[in-house]
DNA sequence: TATTTAATGTGTTGCAAATACATATTACTT
DNA sequence: AAGTAATATGTATTTGCAACACATTAAATA
C-alpha cells in the first residue's frame, strides 16, 4: 500500500485536450469517525504534499480500475485501521477542477463509524492520529469541506437510522449512548426525554447486565438489536 | 454536442493494469424531472447502444477535464433543454465496475426540477421524451437504480426545502401545488391540512390574483417568495 | 455502620403540531 | 333558477415533543 495520499505529479504537467476524457483520476476519501472522551474524533494523516505542509488530510486513495467505489473505500479502511467490519456510507462527490494541486481528481466521500476501543483496531501508520472534530480549523485539499459535509449528513441521519452504535462497544449504557449523541449533535439532551425517544425506536435490547467499574451507581447495559 | 450518450468502445478492449489509474472515465447523469397532467415525468433518450436496444436512458455526458461536476451537469441540462436557470442537485455517485458495457465509467447523479410548460424549454432532439416515472420498469445501464435513488432523495427533501416550485409556472394555485406534492409523494393529501402546513412554511406569497380559464370557481394565485 | 454523594430510573404536565372532519361560498353549467 | 364542482376556512381530537421533579441505588466517606 502506498505510504502517502494521492500524488499525481505527472498529471498536472500534461497538457489536455477536450477529448482527453481519461485524464481525470477517481479517488475515494474516508471520513473515519470514532468516539472517545466525550468527543467525536476523525482519523487523519499528515499531508506529505509540499503545498499542504503541516496540514492534515483525510484518508483516501485512487480507485483502481478493477474495484467499485464502495470496494475502494473498504480497502482504504481495512488498510488503515485493520478493520473490515465497519459501517461505511457514501455521502457526496467533490470534483472541482483545482481541488488537487497535482492534477484533476474527482473524489467520492464516505463517512465511516467505528469503535476506537475495538481491540482489532490497528492503525497502519504512526502518522495517523485522531483529532477532535471541534478543534479542526483547516485541512489539506478541500478536506475540511468534505468533513463538514459528512458531519452534516451524519447529524441528519443519526436519529433516523441505527448507525450510532457503530461508535460504541457491543455493550453500552444509556449514559454512554446519550453522550455520543451529544457529541455528534453538539447539544445537551434531557436524559428523561432522550431515553423515551430512543426506547421508542426499538433499536436496542436490554442485556440484563449492569455496568462494572464505574464510580457510581451502575447503569443497565444494552446491545444493538438491529443492524 | 454529441448526438448520443456515452460511447467508449475503445476503452473496453484496452488492457488495464493496476497502475492505470486514468483508465476510469467520469460522467454525470441528470434525472431531469417535470410535472404534467398530474404526473411526475422524467426526460429520457433512447439508448443507441446495441446492448440496450429499445431501452431509454438518462441524459448524461462525460465530464470534461476543464469543468467541475456541477458545471458538467449544467451543461448537459442547457444542451438538452435550452434552460440555464434550473434547479440542480447532486445526489450520489455510481461506480460499479460493470455498470457501463463499453468501459469503466464512474457517474455522478443529479436531479433537476423544471417547468415543462416553460416557454424557453426546447428539447435538443426529437428522440428526447417525457415519461411518467410511475410507468418505468427498466432503463439502460443502471439508470433505473439512479432514478429511484434520486426520487427517494426528492421525496425526502420536498417538505424540507422550497424546491417543488421549480416544477410549476411562476404563478400557481394551491390546488396545482397540492397535486404536484401528491404526484411526487404518491399519496393523497387532505386539502385543509395541506394548506395549513404549507402556509406555515412561509415559502409563498399571495399574488392577489385569481386563476382564469378554469371550468370552476377560480382559486387564488401564489408565487414563490424564497429561493 | 450511618451518612453523604452522584448517578440511575421513571412519571406528569403543558404546549405545539398533525390529523380528522364539516360547512359555507363562488362561479360555471344546464 | 337550480344544480354542480371546486374554493375557502374552522374546530375538535389526537399525537408528539419539551420542560420539569422526585424516588432509588451503590459507591465513597466519615
Amino acid at each position: 500500500m502506498p505510504h502517502t495520499t494521492l500524488t499525481l505529479k505527472s498529471a498536472a504537467s500534461e497538457k489536455r485536450n477536450r477529448k482527453d476524457y481519461f485524464n481525470i483520476a477517481v479517488s475515494v476519501d474516508c471520513v473515519i469517525l470514532g468516539y472517545e472522551n466525550k468527543e467525536l474524533k476523525v482519523l487523519l494523516i499528515e499531508s506529505d504534499l509540499e503545498e499542504f505542509k503541516g496540514l492534515y488530510s483525510l484518508l483516501g486513495d485512487l480507485v483502481r480500475p478493477d474495484e467499485d467505489l464502495d470496494t475502494a473505500s473498504y480497502r482504504v479502511l481495512k488498510d488503515r485501521t485493520g478493520l473490515d467490519d465497519v459501517y461505511l456510507e457514501q455521502v457526496l462527490s467533490f470534483g472541482n477542477i483545482d481541488r488537487h494541486p497535482s492534477g484533476r481528481v474527482v473524489t467520492t466521500a464516505y463517512y465511516s463509524l467505528l469503535d476506537i476501543r475495538n481491540h482489532a483496531l490497528q492503525l497502519s501508520h504512526n502518522e495517523l492520529s485522531w483529532h477532535s472534530v471541534k478543534d479542526l480549523k483547516k485541512l489539506a485539499f478541500d478536506h475540511k469541506e468534505i468533513l463538514d459535509t459528512c458531519l452534516k449528513r451524519l447529524r441528519e441521519q443519526v436519529m433516523e437510522r441505527p448507525i450510532i452504535f457503530n461508535l460504541l462497544p457491543s455493550k453500552f449504557s444509556l449514559r454512554e449512548l446519550q453522550e455520543v449523541y451529544e457529541a455528534i449533535l453538539g447539544v445537551g439532551l434531557d436524559r428523561r426525554n432522550f431515553r423515551k425517544k430512543i426506547m421508542l425506536k426499538d433499536w436496542m435490547t436490554d442485556l440484563k447486565e449492569m455496568e462494572t467499574d464505574v464510580p457510581h451507581r451502575p447503569g443497565k447495559l444494552y446491545k444493538v438489536s438491529v443492524r
